[in-house]
DNA sequence: TTAATTTGTTAGACTTATTTAACAAATTTA
DNA sequence: TAAATTTGTTAAATAAGTCTAACAAATTAA
């Protein structure tokens, strides 16, 4: 664990650590060249951002080397990519958001979410991911229902509960 | 409605519309100043901002005078408003997030969800609001409890439906 | 109705992140 | 290995959004 715990990172600066992560999970090194592409940014670019990431310890560039990332700066490129997934995850299994939109979202607000946001959604998922008897919740199937056709359909279960207490 | 779809303004550019709406809707008039205090940033920060708004048809200055929205910059203050509004209900009623904190995620979503994902949590929220027996629905009591103790407790309804099914 | 205070404006500077253009190093290929 | 190509670097320019500092207009108080 790093021993600076802000470093306060722009959107764009997490991007760069986020990108060079994934590269080099992909290729072993990573080139500026790589990220320049990646990134959808001339390398004059990735150059400018490789100074100012060197500069905070988060990442190692020798002119005309491979570009590393310290272990502070794999730290907030894992929390950023964790981020990412756990709102890709809810965006597209909770609210059935097309897969390219809740990417496009997923990439912005992976850079905005609060420790606290992060971590409930995370409970979230796995609250929804499967009920104490390993199946899927009723309840999503049920609001699956009520996004495809605007209608509130009864809940079987409360039904049933409905039915015994009039029996009683 | 705008004919004019997307003005692709900035976040910054989007807290003022939206700052400018609030202040109007508490003062009936909004001055440099108002906008000034509620963004926290300078008065020589906010004329230039107007001035950029101005240039976009989104707000009307004159110097010395009173700011206004135009049609176009209220449409737009709504939107941003009504996606803080909803991401802010879901931060604090589904997820528990701390009011403060949930505001300042609201804050910053608020700039970057998609129409999409504005829609189906506006959708999901709807869905969650109250069932058709107008309760609250089990299974957000059941993740607030697994949220307090880290347990997922057996659902009531899913087990009255195992014994009705063992009965048979 | 002057003087003091508040509010608004302008110009110029700074930061961040980008670009283009020129050039330098490394790599490929002939 | 020399030439061609790719890749990387640097300097200078641009754009957005902020600030400070100096000043101007408007408002409030004496």
């Amino acid at each position: 664990m790093s021993i600076i715990e802000n470093k306060n990172l722009s959107s764009n600066m997490e991007d760069y650590l986020e990108k060079i992560a994934a590269l080099k999970k992909e290729n072993d090194v990573v080139r500026v060249r790589d990220i320049s592409q990646l990134l959808g940014v001339k390398s004059s670019s990735v150059n400018a951002a490789l100074k100012s990431l060197s500069k905070k310890g988060l990442v190692e560039h020798e002119k005309y080397g491979y570009v590393k990332l310290t272990s502070d700066g794999e730290e907030i490129a894992y929390k950023v990519q964790s981020r990412h997934d756990i709102l890709l995850k809810f965006l597209t299994k909770i609210l059935s958001i097309d897969d390219d939109v809740a990417l496009q979202d997923a990439c912005k607000m992976e850079h905005t979410i609060s420790k606290q946001t992060f971590t409930k959604l995370t409970k979230f998922m796995q609250f929804v991911e499967t009920d104490l008897d390993g199946n899927k919740p009723e309840w999503l199937k049920r609001f699956k229902h009520y996004l495809k056709t605007g209608r509130k359909i009864r809940c079987k279960m409360r039904k049933l509960a409905t039915e015994k207490n009039n029996r009683r």
